[in-house]
DNA sequence: CACCATCGCCTTTTT
DNA sequence: GGCGATGGTG
């Protein structure tokens, strides 16, 4: 067999890699220095070299996209199509083996998958249940308790209260929400995972089978596992116990690749603390570093290491490059939000002119809500554009509508469904109706569907109450009978119609209705290019559980020549010719919520590693001195991640002052607060509220207004014409 | 019961 | 700026 095609490409760290003897392997392997590239070459190694079965592999990833990536590489590599092969993210596989075993899992044959919004409506509903005050009990803080707790493999009854009469409540919603979960016949994220670990560790043949399967169990991103995750890998993987070299020949071979410098999902449970324990648990592992990286020039490479230096938890490398030094990176200061988006608009324009692809360009920010401002020059310049992320297809409004009603066609306890859709369009089920009927659910342990066909019998409700919704479960009936026998894309868009979902939002006002029309027409067509997998599932069902699991990227026009938008976040793994990295400001990068702890903080600084080494030729920093964001404008300084690059590497553009040295903190334009002493940090006294500190400046004119926080009085808004401000 | 206007709240990142 | 809760009106 001729391994060339497999071997060549590679260098000597990462050849090593690739062909590593059977056992443990950790690769740790730092950003651009061919991560992918070792994973999708040590898969063609093990079964072009290794004669290992396709069967026998299961390779992890954390995204959608880096799985289809993975999955497409091989294919070309191995010049045959990778179907056999078991490539999916922790939560796809988790997903499979829960439909194949869900007996043994208990679950609900069917069950459906929430989002987190899903969650969170679910969780807002045991609150009421429960007769709790949503503003003592936060469902963001719940659903993160939950959450929390089942990332760590914690089930209610494993946690003790402490005599903490808050955490006792919390514990009892958990177990409260557990069992509206089974209820409802629906699973969570992190229930995929849990269930899918306790699926194996109580069924001794099960993991047997598995273990026997699966020899050869890849993890990519191994830096973002959380502590179930690793634990089941490690069920399905053990180490082989010191001196029992009898069993190696049964032994399993995880290989996990990693990079502690870019471990950014420690707010969803990840820990990159895994690396490590790896070590331990795996004493024989091999460890190989890959340090060289292929991507950015020097410059950019030198000032990444520099930034992520200042980060005090590593395992510590060093990346380095024989390409060239390359250009300077430039740092941008701008005026505004909107300043910097047209600074970024014209060096786009420039590439572009000359000869550049958009597509080679990516824009990238910190939070999603960043991306309006880029929108809205972009569309005006006239440059198109792609933005991944945000307010995702499935996640529309109107979608999760749909969904709810094909949702209830194949599971009529999925109470949540019940409630989103049986009123809408309005046909007379109001709120009083659906209290009692949550009433009688509670009361009956049942669905909201059956305390309704109950309510009906029994006479419960007011006969104008009780018609429309034997007309509504009527109607839920009909289109299960009468869709059974259709195709996918005919069923959902029977349902569309009959429904009256299609008409009622035809109906809504001009160009927003519109919007969702369109939306419901493209529901349709994506029904229409699905194709399902595995045999477990019917078609709808199957279609389903890809829409939660699989939110769907936005507009796609792949084929377009785009710019590319997207968070931080999501840009791991991507690269690209030219990257500007936008809103470079305390408070907004490093976010506000993560300036008080040091571990918060360190995760930014990865993030914005993460980011900068997205970039191989070319990378603009920028920030703005004035931001509006949420409707309010505040004065913002440089990121502290500007002032962590070392010096020499970064260039500044001023078009209109030039200043050599950047990023002096606090600094102010001498123009901009047109009334004396209003300046960000000022001091100034109040004739009633006495002396305090000016924290945010809104507006200008006659209508400025100013946050001053009073020594005394606390923080307060001013209209500067009015507060007769002295300046201190 | 439906519809509309208003107010007050929050606001990171993803499967 | 966007959401849900609330209250008033038809």
């Amino acid at each position: 067999m001729d391994l060339s095609p497999i071997l060549n490409p590679l260098n000597e760290a990462q050849r090593a890699a690739v062909t590593a003897p059977l056992g443990p392997v950790l690769v740790l392997a730092g950003a651009g220095s061919g991560k992918t590239r070792v994973l999708t070459h040590r898969i063609a190694w093990l079964i072009q070299a290794e004669g290992i079965s396709p069967q026998g592999i299961l390779a992890v990833t954390f995204t959608n996209k880096a799985a289809g990536e993975m999955r497409g590489r091989i294919e070309r590599l191995l010049g045959v199509p990778g179907g056999a092969l078991w490539i999916g993210t922790f939560h796809g596989i988790a997903h499979r083996l829960l439909r194949i075993h869900w007996r043994e899992a208990r679950l609900a044959q069917g069950f459906q998958i929430l989002d987190s919004e899903d969650q969170q409506r679910l969780i807002k509903k045991v609150l009421k249940a429960a007769e709790l005050d949503e503003s003592r009990w936060v469902p963001r803080e719940v659903q993160w308790f939950i959450n929390n707790n089942k990332d760590e493999g914690r089930r209610p009854e494993h946690l003790k209260d402490g005599s903490d009469p808050s955490r006792a409540q919390l514990i009892k919603l958990y177990a409260a929400y557990e069992q509206a979960c089974a209820r409802n016949g629906v699973v969570d994220f992190a229930e995929l995972l849990l269930r899918a670990f306790e699926l194996w560790r109580e069924n001794a043949q099960l993991l047997e089978h598995y273990r026997r399967r699966f020899r050869h169990v890849l993890v990519d991103e191994f830096q973002d596992t959380n502590s179930i995750q690793y634990a089941w890998m490690r069920l399905l993987a053990p180490p082989v116990p010191p001196g029992s070299e009898a069993d190696a020949a049964a032994a399993s071979h995880p290989f996990v690749v990693g990079d502690d410098d870019q471990a950014i999902y420690r707010f969803r449970g990840a820990r990159a603390e895994n690396l490590q324990q790896f070590r331990r648990d795996y004493p024989q592992a091999r460890l190989f570093r890959l340090e060289q990286n292929y991507r950015s020039t020097s410059n950019i490479l030198e000032a990444a290491n520099g930034l992520i230096a200042h980060n005090a938890s590593r395992l510590g490398k060093n990346l380095w490059t024989s390409g060239a030094r390359g250009e300077p990176i430039r740092l941008y200061t701008a005026f505004n939000e909107r300043d910097e988006a047209e600074f970024v608009t014209h060096r786009i324009r420039e590439h572009a002119a000359q000869g550049g692809l958009r597509r080679e360009i990516a824009v990238l920010y910190r939070s999603n809500a960043q991306s309006r401002v880029f929108e809205e020059a972009f569309l005006s310049a006239r440059v198109p554009y792609r933005v991944y992320g945000g307010l995702r297809f499935f996640e529309r409004a109107e979608i999760k509508d749909a969904l709810a009603y094909l949702r209830l066609i194949s599971n009529r306890r999925d109470d949540a469904s019940f409630e989103r859709v049986v009123n809408l369009p309005t046909r007379g089920i109001g709120a009083k109706s659906l209290d009692a009927l949550r009433a009688a659910a509670r009361g009956a342990g049942s669905s909201l569907w059956e305390a309704a066909g109950a309510c009906i019998a029994s006479g419960a409700l007011g006969s104008k109450a009780a018609g429309s919704l034997h007309a509504f479960m009527a109607l839920i009936e009909r289109l299960a009978a009468s869709t059974a026998t259709l195709v996918l894309h005919e069923q959902v868009d029977q349902v569309l119609k009959v429904s009256g979902l299609l008409e009622h939002y035809r109906r809504e006002k001009a160009d927003r209705g519109e919007v969702r029309v369109e939306n419901l027409e493209e529901l349709v067509s994506a029904a229409r290019g699905f194709t399902p997998e595995g045999s477990e599932l019917s078609p709808l069902e199957s279609f389903l559980a890809h829409a939660a699991l699989e939110a769907g990227e936005g507009q796609a026009e792949q084929w377009e020549d785009c710019v590319q938008m997207m968070t931080l976040h999501s840009a791991k793994g991507l690269e690209f010719p030219l990257v500007f990295l936008a809103g470079l400001e305390e408070g907004l990068f490093p976010h506000q919520r993560s300036l008080g702890d040091l571990d918060g903080l360190e995760e930014e600084r990865r993030l914005c590693y993460v980011g900068m080494t997205r970039a191989m030729r070319q990378l603009y920093l920028s920030y703005a001195e004035q931001r509006r964001l949420h409707g309010i404008d505040s004065y913002g300084q440089a990121s502290r991640f500007v002032r962590e690059i070392p010096e020499g590497l970064i260039e500044e553009v001023r078009p209109r002052v030039q200043v050599s040295r950047p990023v002096a903190v606090g600094r102010f334009r001498a123009e901009e607060p047109e009334v004396a002493g209003v300046r960000l940090g000022a001091r100034v006294r109040h004739g009633k509220f006495g002396d305090g500190v000016i924290l945010n400046v809104e507006g200008s004119g006659a209508h400025a207004r100013v946050q001053v926080n009073f020594e005394r009085q606390g923080t307060k808004w001013l209209m500067v014409q009015y507060a007769n401000l002295q300046p201190l």
